[in-house]
DNA sequence: TTGTAGGCGTTATCAC
DNA sequence: GTGATAACGCCTACAA
């Protein structure tokens, strides 16, 4: 194994030189950074995170808890999640993934938490290291997420641009920012273009929309757009239509919300609102280390603005 | 922060009686044993893993790659994910993820790769780590795997049972074990109750399966199973029979194979075998860490037996 | 700007 | 069966 020793030896400078290079490179003259640099090359030097870990006490460990149920999300963290395993990687710190069932604060410099309800602040707030949160909130906390409202603007936009006449907002039946976001953004577009916002909540599953469009076909007449709070959901309206012979996207249209994967499989292809999720997952691991870095500063929030698809259940 | 020092303190012994009893209690008499443990717990001591990394030459991390296209097994890779995650918890290892964007091999203790083909296993020869593979080979490597054979095996022996006449295997055309594996558990149950094989293979997509029925539907007579390679492929047969207005599960069955998640968002809910992919990948985490343990001794493989999950695309 | 000494928390080794 | 000592590789603090 080679460690900074030999680098130092290699360049004839000493060990700490070396660290510097490495840690501080501004106190270091150009010169002997060049001496170091082909001396770490030639030997292929590797850092020995364990030996750092310890000297700075730290970890070199990122935390992320997922909150939320996976079963009802699954798709989307996989994205999620490889996104923040590359943003800690250039910096060498590792994961541990926190669910309900294998709960540990301890041992970490840091946390990315997501799918964080109103009743999880209360813990949240007694941590101790670093926090970003993964999905809108508005106590303050650094956090980075889709722009939500956005995003629901675009796809009404779009509805009403394609002359869809009623247009018709699924919601899901959850008191979270992330959802008034959405709903806020149909709204908003709504009242612009002087129509009548018709909001529906249900819960985040395919079956609950297709019996709801089984049950309340006769009020949808032809002519309608489905703006959708989730992929998954609007899975079910699509089958709810399809079982009623309805002509997509002619008669009616559905743009559903994420983009991860189920936006997929269905046929046709589902419109949909595409989340950058991996790019978002690496912006919250990078907000989080930077955030280390500055002993806990504030970050602020970034909202990352989504990606309108047009496919086969709207009118192009 | 507490450390061995403190409850060594505490206990009234030495540093090293506390780190035997952590490591090596066989060699502390029992009553120093219950001595550290008290102190232990009234400081409530959490050992340093970056100390403990450092002076075994560890780094107490495992590396985790994914060699596979993500996005086509997605929902899959999410239980996996976890399964391996609170596996490697346990023992105080954390997790970094790899795949062909952020392709690096050094600083681990070990690895766990999957969605590894044959022209991986030359470079997966030079690895200096210990490796578990996630994934049926015959290469002699270790591995923890469904038991592929056995889950088609069990699906077709019920489609039988239940009377389908024809039964036709479609398949995912690849030149892999885990595709073989599952033709042959298909074919082997057709040979004994002396019926002919029909296999198809095509891309693991739902659009090439509902091409594939639509284009093929003469050919297939009522009272026909598919027994399938894989949900996602399943979902696709679903629409293409639905398209035929064919009479599921009366006239037309299907059985997919993962049950991971894509099983959940059909209707009819689709009849699958399920993989307890959460459990495999502990099972795999754990193969490694007593690999590594063992200084890389082999393990061999382990075959885990699937779940046939009678649904709504079955008859009953 | 560069180098030296000491310590981070743990464990292997070798005494006792 | 238990304890003292010297590593492991790096970084902070201080000295030159």
């Amino acid at each position: 194994m080679v460690t900074l020793g030999d680098v130092a030896k290699q360049a004839n400078v000493s060990k700490m030189t070396v660290s510097r290079v490495i840690n501080h490179p501004e106190q270091v003259t150009d010169e002997l950074k060049q001496l170091v640099f082909t001396a770490m090359r030639q030997l292929d030097y590797r850092p020995n995170v364990a030996a750092k870990a310890l000297a700075n006490n730290r970890t070199q460990v990122i935390k992320f808890f997922i909150l939320e149920d996976i079963d009802t999300v699954e798709p989307y963290y996989m994205n999620l999640l490889f996104g923040i395993a590359s943003g800690l990687d250039k910096k060498q710190y590792a994961l541990q993934l926190v669910t309900k069932n294998n709960f540990d604060l301890g041992g970490s410099d840091g946390y990315i938490i997501t799918g964080a309800r109103y009743e999880d602040y209360e813990w949240i707030d007694r941590l101790e290291k670093p926090v970003v949160i993964f999905g809108e909130n508005r106590n303050g906390y650094d956090f980075v997420d889709t722009d939500n409202k956005q995003g629901t603007t675009l796809a009404t936009e779009y509805a009403i641009a394609k002359n869809y006449q009623s247009i018709v907002f699924l919601g899901i039946d959850v008191k979270e920012p992330f959802e008034y976001s959405r709903e806020a953004g149909y709204i908003n577009t709504l009242q612009k273009h002087q129509k009548l916002p018709q909001i529906y909540r249900m819960g985040n599953h395919s079956h609950e929309t297709e019996q709801f469009i089984r049950d309340h076909w006769r009020q949808f007449a032809t002519n309608t757009a489905f703006i959708v709070a989730s992929d998954r959901m609007a899975l079910g309206v699509i089958r709810g239509l399809q079982a009623q012979n309805a002509n997509i996207p002619t008669d009616f249209g559905i743009i559903g919300f994420d983009g991860v994967f189920l936006d997929q499989v269905t046929n046709p292809k589902l419109s949909t609102v595409r989340q950058p999720v991996q790019d978002m997952g690496q912006l919250a691991a990078e907000m989080l280390l930077r955030k280390i870095d500055q002993n806990g500063a504030p970050q602020g929030e970034k909202l990352i603005p989504p990606e309108l698809m047009i496919r086969g259940t709207m009118r192009q």
